[in-house]
DNA sequence: CTTGAACCTCTACCTACTGTAGCTTGTAAG
DNA sequence: CTTACAAGCTACAGTAGGTAGAGGTTCAAG
C-alpha cells in the first residue's frame, strides 16, 4: 500500500495533480485509512504511470481517458487506438508545421535589423505590418 | 470613429477578446458615446493590429506589452526590442525540438503496431513503458 | 416611433494543472 | 505514552488567453 506522496515521487507528479486526477474521474478512488488518508495499490502506480507517459508523448486527458477505456478491452481491435495515436500525430505534426513557419520569420526579422534606434527597428516593423511578412501564419499558435 | 464591432471585424478579433484587452491594461479605455458605448480611433486600431500580428507569431501578451513600452521610445536603441524576439525564437525553437521527439516516437510506435487486438497493440505497450521509447521526452510538451 | 442588430456588464467556463490556508493524521523518538 | 512534525486532508484561488452566455440597454435605419 502506497501513500499518496510515495506513489508522487514513484510517478514524478505531484501530490495535487493525483488528487486532480482523482477529482476529474481518471484515477479511480483509492481507499482510505481510518484517519482519511488514501492508500494505492500497484494498479493505481501503472494506470499513473500510462497517464504521465501519455501526457509527456502529448496526448490531452481526454485522449488518455478514452486509451485507458480501450486498454479494459484486451480482446477488441486495437484499430481505436491506433486512430487516436494516428490523430496525435498528425497534431504534433501540424503544430510543428506551424511553429517552423514563425521560427523562419523571427529568424528572418532578426537578421534583418541594423541593431539601431527603435524607429528603425525592423522587428518592430514588421509586427507592425504582416505585409512585411513572407510567412503565412493563420491562426494562432 | 470606430464601434467595437467594426474594430473587431478590422483586425480579425473577437469583440469579447477587444474588452479583455482593454481588461488587461493592453489596449487603453477609449472614449465613450453617451449612451455608454466604446468608439476607437485609428491609434487603437493600429495598436490593436500590432497585438494581434504578435500574437501570430506566438509572443506572449507579456511580451507585447513590453514591445509596446518599448515601440514608445523611438530614440532609444532597439536592442531590447530585439532581445525578446530573440528570446521568443529560442522558445520556439525549443518547441520544435520536442515535439520533432514527439513525432518520431508516434510515428514509431504506430508503425510497429501489427493492427491486431488491443492486448497486442504496440501503442499501448509503449504508453505503458517508458523503457520502450527510444525519446527523451522530459517534461511536458 | 418602432424594430432589431449591436452594444453593455457580469459571471462562468475551457486545459491541465499549481499554490495556499488552515486543519488533521500517522509515525518515530524519547 | 506522549510529543513533535512531516505528510496528509479539504476547499478555494490563480495561471494564459481567451470564449460563451444571461439579461439588459443603445443606436440607427425605415
Ligand atoms: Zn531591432
Ligand atoms: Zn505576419
Ligand atoms: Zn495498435
Ligand atoms: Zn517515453
Amino acid at each position: 500500500m502506497l501513500t499518496i506522496g510515495t506513489l508522487a515521487k514513484r510517478t514524478g507528479t505531484k501530490v495535487q495533480t493525483i488528487r486532480y486526477y482523482e477529482q476529474i474521474g481518471l484515477l479511480p478512488e483509492p481507499g482510505r485509512t481510518e484517519g482519511g488518508q488514501r492508500r494505492y495499490g500497484d494498479s493505481d502506480l501503472d494506470r499513473l504511470a500510462f497517464i504521465r507517459h501519455a501526457r509527456q508523448l502529448g496526448f490531452t486527458l481526454e485522449a488518455i481517458r478514452e486509451l485507458l477505456d480501450l486498454s479494459d478491452n484486451p480482446d477488441r481491435s486495437c484499430a481505436d487506438v491506433d486512430r487516436i495515436a494516428h490523430r496525435q500525430l498528425k497534431e504534433v505534426e501540424v503544430r510543428i508545421t506551424r511553429l517552423d513557419a514563425l521560427r523562419k520569420e523571427l529568424k528572418r526579422m532578426l537578421g534583418e535589423c541594423s541593431r539601431d534606434t527603435v524607429a528603425d527597428c525592423r522587428v518592430l516593423e514588421v509586427l507592425r505590418d504582416h505585409a512585411a511578412c513572407l510567412t503565412d501564419h493563420g491562426q494562432g499558435v
